[in-house]
DNA sequence: TACGATCCTATAACAGTGTTATAAGAACGA
DNA sequence: TCGTTCTTATAACACTGTTATAGGATCGTA
């Protein structure tokens, strides 16, 4: 995994890359088995075979450690998110997203929870804008590709007719995202008793959330799928 | 707020209590101040005035100390779910109770944050009943008031009329629990923009998972309040 | 009231943690 | 090849939660 003597190109900047990616590696291994406590600078850099301070050079400390497998997180759910297949139907390739964000946070929990910290100091990590001085701060999440992807599949809905043609893409995305993410929430924590009855919950919220915003078009459209 | 030497009953237990108390307090106004991780045992102590061995003869350890406040923090919901004034309408009344959720977690990012944190260690605070062998460990909310007075307003709606009459009350309320929670994740993980912005898609997520089961005559209801 | 058992707590030590100063070393450009 | 720059290993610092221990206060009972 870390084989640094390799007769390739050894130049500095080439080793840094792949230490990083070592660390990264090495953190998100410890993240999924443990959670982010778990993640000890010293245990970390004792598996990759280096010191704390390399930790402090890749990314500035812990923060920035963290911070990176964030980064990660959101593009692994982009992966999951564009690996579904996109059916004919838009509300179809809508239910599909959800179905894969939820199976996505089940099998990567740590990772979504990394994603939905409250206490995460990433805020601008996301952000490719300037923010504005009286701005408060936000993520910006609509610039990610998991974001984007979820408002394309949501206005191919709206010119489709299923939704109502003057509404702005970007409330039902945030209304969609909050039942969503919400239940998954809720499930990762425990509340519900089964798997079977969290993904019976899963699909009554989705479709409601759904039909709160359907034409009467869109309601029928839905009805013969 | 310490006040030890009353006059009044100064009994062994009694003193236990008051010391079990302002344990509680501070660590509730650290927990408000800093999140969870600025709870550190031996401040609290100081700020109590006792050493940190109280914290694990009150609570055992660290782990007993933050399930109380997160019994604290239930308790705390259910009071401003109560303190609500239930209206004629049961529809309002339930707008109400989701408005006054998110008024909650706003008003106490902590508390939400320990209540709905993936790494709680406190899956049997809540529970009343023995769980089953082979029984998935869930933290059965709906035995808690702050759930159950959401379950009174959605059977006030089922017996109105306003939700169909054959559904389990249970359905709905995780439905409308999982957007309400989901959309004050977002909000305090700060994904809104501003509060305006993320108050007004409250309003239209609450509306949408409200619509997406009502029953025509529900629906008219709506349109009429 | 006096005694003995029980509980509680203050102190100190242990094993961790993230961070940082420092000094030695490697890699680089001139 | 020299000198600068960057990186790293070591050790120390200031913390953390936890625990063993010894002392003291409290309580039930004679």
């Amino acid at each position: 995994m870390t084989s640094l003597d390799d007769k390739a190109d050894t130049s500095a900047a080439n080793r840094r890359d792949a230490q990083r990616a070592a660390l990264l590696d090495a953190a998100s291994e410890m993240l999924m088995r443990g959670g982010p406590d778990a993640i000890s600078l010293r245990k970390l850099a004792a598996r990759v075979g280096t010191s704390t301070m390399s930790v402090y050079t890749a990314f500035g400390g812990k923060e920035g450690l963290i911070a990176a497998l964030f980064e990660e997180a959101f593009d692994r759910l982009a992966d999951a998110e564009m690996a579904v297949a996109r059916p004919a139907e838009p509300l179809l390739w809508l239910a599909e997203l959800g179905r894969a964000y939820r199976r996505f946070a089940i099998e990567n929990p740590s990772y979504y929870a990394l994603m939905i910290s409250v206490t995460m100091p990433v805020v601008e990590t996301l952000r490719h804008d300037q923010p504005a001085d009286n701005e408060t701060p936000a993520r910006h999440i609509p610039s990610h590709p998991s974001f984007q992807i979820l408002i394309d599949a949501i206005e191919a809905c709206i010119a489709e007719g299923s939704f109502p043609s003057g509404i702005d893409a970007l409330v039902i995305a945030d209304a969609l995202w909050a039942t969503t993410h919400g239940h998954c929430s809720l499930e990762l924590a425990g509340f519900y008793a089964s798997a079977e009855t969290a993904e019976a919950r899963f699909a009554s919220a989705s479709t409601a959330i759904l039909k709160g915003f359907l034409t009467s078009k869109g309601l029928e459209k839905l009805r013969s799928l």
